[in-house]
DNA sequence: CTAGTAATACTCACCTTGAGAGCAACTGGA
DNA sequence: TCCAGTTGCTCTCAAGGTGAGTATTACTAG
């Protein structure tokens, strides 16, 4: 019987098949009253000219530190600075089936990031290939990239749900109709903004009043909205619930 | 520029760093009203002698069905197969910091299994060293299994609210009231036997009557419960919500 | 036979929700 | 400058879900 220290230093870490380990992230946006996802144009083998989501091998480094640095090298920005300062990140679920890439077994943790509206990538840093494209118009996706994506998707949609994470789509101050158009957009859906409005000041920690109002209305009039900004709840209590679908019960 | 089937053939996946990938699995279950998780005590190093989540490396095989076969290893019980073929699996997330394995990087995917009383492992089988143990006595455990354990239970407790998961620890047929043991032992809170019993009935597909009563009532009295299917609804409308707790705003 | 318990049904006050109406503030264009 | 249209925000009302309690009845163990 050989004791800890002993069996760690026999042991031979390449006896094993080789794996590999990427992150692959969905970050999301809302530009023009419509969700957008990041996605790049693969370079190189394989899928040469594909879309794909923004991604790459974990290094030694934790999987969320590695997909926040994947997120910045794409989007030109640096992680935890400016922009991406008020990025959530939260991890989604990993893939793994085998054959899901053709050079060898690649396990994948993919990551959920809502951010707020974010400048072109394209503009003059070297994160050349990647651009935002309306979800709905992704179209296909290298690997088993458009089945994360739905995934992603998902998920996004059920969090508006429970969270405050609508919040994450907006700058630091923001109007009511603002978050309305979160949810529109990611929803798919019109809300009642009456409701929406009594809703969103009745659930307690979800948004708190600066004070202020806009400098200006909206371009087709109206009063000058007052401002917000995210308050301290974690979830939120009565939820935002969705109109149940037929899918649902199945 | 090479095309992909000669790229493929150069491609040595020996150049990269060695790393592995497991599955553990937080395999739940009820046994006299209370929840147990399923644990083995590690023979060999590192931690041996420690009590751990079963799991193992991934193999030649999608993650769900590496799950199911450490599943099927642990108890000593075959996938698919007699008790084991009501069992709700699921990805639970992953985990893959530096340093959580001390002989090399390994990334682990975690699932969460609902089961219904499953037999004994130690019966027999060669399923030696795995056993049923109060999820409030698990105590210290390997790696960061306490941490993924945590996120288990978490996530055990919200998916009982919005989907019909609690179907899953009891038998093909049930009564109200071992339902609402189910929930009382997961959510570890007493619930209103009268609003509990209206709430499952009006969930539409929730359960469905067998039309049948139960040959016996409880030991301590009562009439004989009716007894009921799992109906075929995935989600529950409206939810089954636990009362708001504190730790929810913050 | 009795005391205790549990399954089920019912009541009632309270809250949340969806739908709609109303009012005032603001816009761009005539 | 005025006007028509749009929007932010408030309010009302009916419908339905919820928590707490009570009542009834059918069963158990002793």
């Amino acid at each position: 019987m050989t004791d800890e220290r002993s069996f760690l230093d026999g042991y031979d870490p390449a006896a094993f098949p080789a794996v590999a380990v990427t992150v692959d992230v969905v970050a999301l946006t809302i530009r023009d009253g419509r969700l957008h996802v990041l996605l790049v144009e693969r370079g190189g083998h394989p899928f040469a000219g594909w879309r794909a989501l923004p991604g790459g091998f974990v290094r030694d480094e934790p999987l969320d530190a590695a997909a926040l640095r994947e997120l910045g090298e794409e989007t030109g920005l640096r992680p935890g600075e400016g922009p991406l300062e008020r990025v959530h990140l939260e991890q989604l679920r990993s893939y793994g089936d085998p054959g899901r890439d053709p050079r060898m077994r690649v396990f994948s943790v993919a990551y959920l990031a809502f951010a707020p509206s974010l400048p072109d990538p394209r503009a003059g840093t070297d994160a050349s290939g990647a651009f935002w494209v309306p979800v709905d118009e992704a179209g296909e996706l290298a690997f088993d990239h458009a089945a994360i994506l739905a995934d992603g998707l998902d998920r996004a949609r059920a969090k508006l749900e429970y969270t405050p994470l609508a919040t994450a789509f907006v700058g630091p101050e923001f109007t009511i109709a603002e978050l309305r158009a979160v949810y529109t957009a990611v929803w798919g859906e019109e809300l009642h903004a009456g409701n929406f409005h009594r809703k969103v000041l009745s659930v307690p920690g979800f948004v708190e009043s600066t004070g202020e109002t806009a400098a200006r209305a909206g371009e087709r009039g109206g009063p000058k909205p007052r401002l917000y900004r995210a308050g301290d709840a974690r979830l939120l209590h009565p939820a935002l619930l969705r109109p149940a679908r037929e899918e649902d019960v199945r």
